[in-house]
DNA sequence: TAGTGGTCTAGACCACGGT
DNA sequence: CCGTGGTCTAGACCACTAA
C-alpha cells in the first residue's frame, strides 16, 4: 500500500526485523543476529545497527542482554496510548458547537476523605469549580474540579464562563506528572439531573490529577454519559508514539 | 530522593534540559541551545548531544527543526499510556485467586451489523467464545469473543476451560495492529445476571480488535462492573514507556 | 545560500554476565 | 575468562529550510 521513500539504513534494519517478528517467522525467544553479524549483512557501521536494535527494544519487540545477544519478546500486555482530550477541542473536532455553563466557582476547603485529598492535601487556598459542557446545546459532560491557588494564583481571576477550566489551565501552567483513572459510575442525583439522564444510566468518569514537581495543581472529575462519549485508541506494537 | 549512578553524558544532558523545561525556566517556545553549543558545553561529541535531543523530541518535550534549532513544546494534550491487562494476570497481580468458567464455545457466523463485523467481515470460519472471569470466586468480568479460525486454526482445539481465550491467543499468535475502545454501558439482562448485578449498574466495556497484517484475528468485548474495575495510568511527559 | 539537524562511519574503551 | 551490548569519539556528507 504505502511506499517508504525515507529508507535510511537503520530504518531498513528495524523494519526487516520487525517484519520477521510480526510475521511469526522469528518466534518469541528467537535469537536476533548479533550486532556484528547485522553489521556485515547490511554493510554498515555498528552504530547504525545499534540504533535500530535500541529502537526495537524501546518498542518492546526485543530484549537485549549483554554477552547473550538480543531475543524476540512476546507482546503479553496490550498498551493503549489514549489521547485524553480537552473537551472543547474534542467537541469542535466532532463538528459540533461547544457550549459551557459555569455552575459554581468559589474558594473552598479541600473535601477531606474524598479523592482530591491526595493531590491537594494540606492546601488551604483552593478554588472549586463546577461546570457543564455542551455539544450542540446538549449536555455532554459534567465537570467538578479543584485548583490549587498557591500553584496557580491567576486562576482566581479567570473567567470560566468563556474558557473551560481545563483549557485555561493547560495554557497557563505546565505539569510534570499526571494520573488518569477511568471508571464506570452511576451518576449522582444532581449530576444526572444536570445531564438530563437518570441515575441508572452508565457514565464514564475520568479522573485527572496533575502535579508540577511536588506541588499538586488540580484534581478534576469529568462525568460523561456512556452513550455520548468513548475513548478510542488504535496502534501498532512498534508505534507507541502518537 | 533517588540518586542516579548510571550517569552517562547523554543522560545528564537529557536530564538537565528536562529539568529546565519542567521547572518553567525554559518556557514553551524557548530555543534550546544548538547541538554544537551543547557539544562544547558538555565537552562531548555531537552524536552524544544528538542522542539526548532525539530522546527529548520522542518524549514530546521539544520540537526539532532543521536550520532553526530545537524549541520547547507545550504539552497541550493529555495522553495516557494505559496498560490493558490480561485479565488472569491482572487478577493474580491483585492478590486474588483467578477463576474461569466457559459458557459457550462453538463455530458460528459473524453476527452481521454488529461491532465485530469490521474485523472479521467476510470470514466464514469463526469461533465464538463466551466466558466469565472470577476473582476469589466472585464474578469479575464477562467476555464475549470472536476468533478468526482461518488465522488461528489451533484455536478450534484449544481448551478454554483452563486458559482464557485472551491469554491463549497472546501466546499463540502475534498481532500487528490493535484497536481499543473504552465505553460505559448498562449490561444486558443476561450479562447482569451472570455478573450478579442489576441492569442499572454502570459497567466498563472494553472492546478490543486485533489484526495481523490485513487479516483480522479477534474481536473481544469484556464487561466489568464499574465498582470492581478501573483503568489507571500515571506518567510524566518524558516517560511514555511503561 | 548558509547553517541546522539527520544520518553515517570506523574506530575505541568499558561494564557486565554467560561459560 | 571473553564476547556481548552500552557508550562514546571526531570526523563526514547530505537534505532541508529559514533567512
Amino acid at each position: 500500500m504505502s511506499v517508504k521513500l525515507n529508507t535510511t539504513i537503520q530504518e531498513k534494519i528495524r523494519a526487516d526485523i520487525e517484519k520477521n517478528i510480526l510475521s511469526g517467522r522469528w518466534p518469541p525467544g528467537f535469537k536476533v543476529p548479533f550486532e556484528h553479524e547485522l553489521e556485515k549483512q547490511y554493510d554498515c557501521s555498528r552504530m547504525t545497527v545499534s540504533k535500530a536494535l535500541v529502537e526495537l527494544a524501546r518498542a518492546g519487540l526485543i530484549q537485549r542482554r549483554r554477552r547473550a545477544g538480543s531475543f524476540v519478546e512476546f507482546p503479553r500486555v496490550h498498551f493503549a496510548l489514549i489521547g485524553i482530550p480537552d473537551i472543547e477541542a474534542d467537541i469542535v473536532a466532532r463538528g459540533a458547537k461547544y457550549g459551557l455553563k459555569l455552575l459554581m466557582q468559589r474558594r473552598r476547603p479541600v473535601p477531606s476523605g474524598k479523592r482530591g485529598e491526595r493531590v491537594l492535601a494540606g492546601v488551604k487556598n483552593v478554588l472549586g469549580v463546577c461546570c457543564l459542557h455542551f455539544a450542540d446545546g446538549r449536555p455532554f459532560a459534567y465537570e467538578d474540579r479543584l485548583i490549587n491557588l498557591d500553584a496557580v494564583p491567576d486562576a482566581a481571576d479567570a473567567d470560566f464562563n468563556r474558557t473551560s477550566p481545563g483549557t485555561w489551565l493547560t495554557s497557563h501552567i505546565p505539569w510534570t506528572e499526571a494520573e488518569h483513572r477511568i471508571v464506570a459510575v452511576n451518576p449522582s442525583q444532581k449530576c444526572a439531573a444536570l445531564l438530563g439522564i437518570t441515575r441508572s444510566t452508565a457514565c464514564l468518569a475520568l479522573e485527572r490529577r496533575t502535579w508540577r514537581g511536588n506541588q499538586g495543581i488540580t484534581f478534576a472529575t469529568q462525568i460523561y454519559p456512556g452513550d455520548r462519549f468513548d475513548l478510542f485508541a488504535r496502534f501498532a506494537p512498534s508505534d507507541r508514539t502518537k
